[in-house]
DNA sequence: GTTCCTGCAAAAGCTTTGCAGAAGA
DNA sequence: TCTTCTGCAAAGCTTTTGCAGGAAC
């Protein structure tokens, strides 16, 4: 139980969105781990909690929560979909060494993007791939 | 046939990827087709030329263009892989209107990301969502 | 008591794999 | 001739759907 968990529980009663136990797993799993977690890692972290969880409910409330502009589903590679909780804007890392993707902050305005006068915008997403400094010193 | 085509298929020569007449259509298509096509949408397009033309080749060409480094997949949203010739760096922006990508120039060198000073960064991306001028016009 | 949610099983959709015949070099 | 490619069929995965029982309100 934390800040932000309350703050989207208190979010889901406002949508009219019930707040059953599955639900309020999800969601405490998601605000207390920042790291973009994959279906099938918060299916496996959840079961040892909630042995009868299956995925289908996990799939179920991701895009409740999705639909309720509480999280966002985030695309870096091609072959695996992952969560992230709406916070500021940032930009998202993925070290292709460990596999962990990195927060960092951006300021979108600084983009110079002249060829879009006419195009009305309604969301930037900025991926990066590389090296973590972790896996950069385990090279050496 | 146009310079583009030309100077991939010269690429496949170098690389000793043979010349097949399903892998010269594959890179014909991408180099005349800026549009950041699906699987689906080449497959329906070539189609009409080589009847005999199978998703499987298509899929099996496109990995093998990817492996050359000739072309790039693209995900913006999570349900479809698009795939784009590989050109100068660029932004995409996908119109959620009519579904249209359009690439935009970008400098990015401009991004503010003092985050990540000890990140090795090999790939930049940068998806933006939005309408289009056409389909704001089309509104009114 | 009603309504909505869960979770099993099955379906759906996209991509990969195995392999025999065909085509390229 | 030898190697590699094509394309059918089947397998593999992830995600969605149908639906009966159960939980939330």
């Amino acid at each position: 139980m934390n800040e932000t968990f309350e703050k989207l529980s208190e979010e889901l009663k406002k949508k009219n969105i019930r707040l059953s136990h599955q639900r309020l797993k999800v969601l405490e799993y998601m605000s207390t781990h920042k790291t973009h977690p994959t279906v099938d890692q918060i299916y496996h972290d959840l079961h040892k909690d909630i042995p009868t969880l299956s995925k289908t409910t996990i799939y179920n409330t991701l895009n409740t929560l999705i639909n309720a502009g509480l999280i966002k589903s985030v695309t870096i590679e091609d072959t695996e979909v992952r969560y992230d909780s709406v916070t500021d804007e940032h930009g998202h890392f993925k070290c292709e060494s460990c596999g962990t993707i990195f927060d960092f902050s951006i300021d979108f305005n600084s983009f110079s993007t002249q060829d879009l006068g006419n195009f009305k915008i309604k969301n930037k997403d900025v991926y990066f791939k590389g090296i973590c400094p972790n896996c950069i010193s385990e090279q050496h």
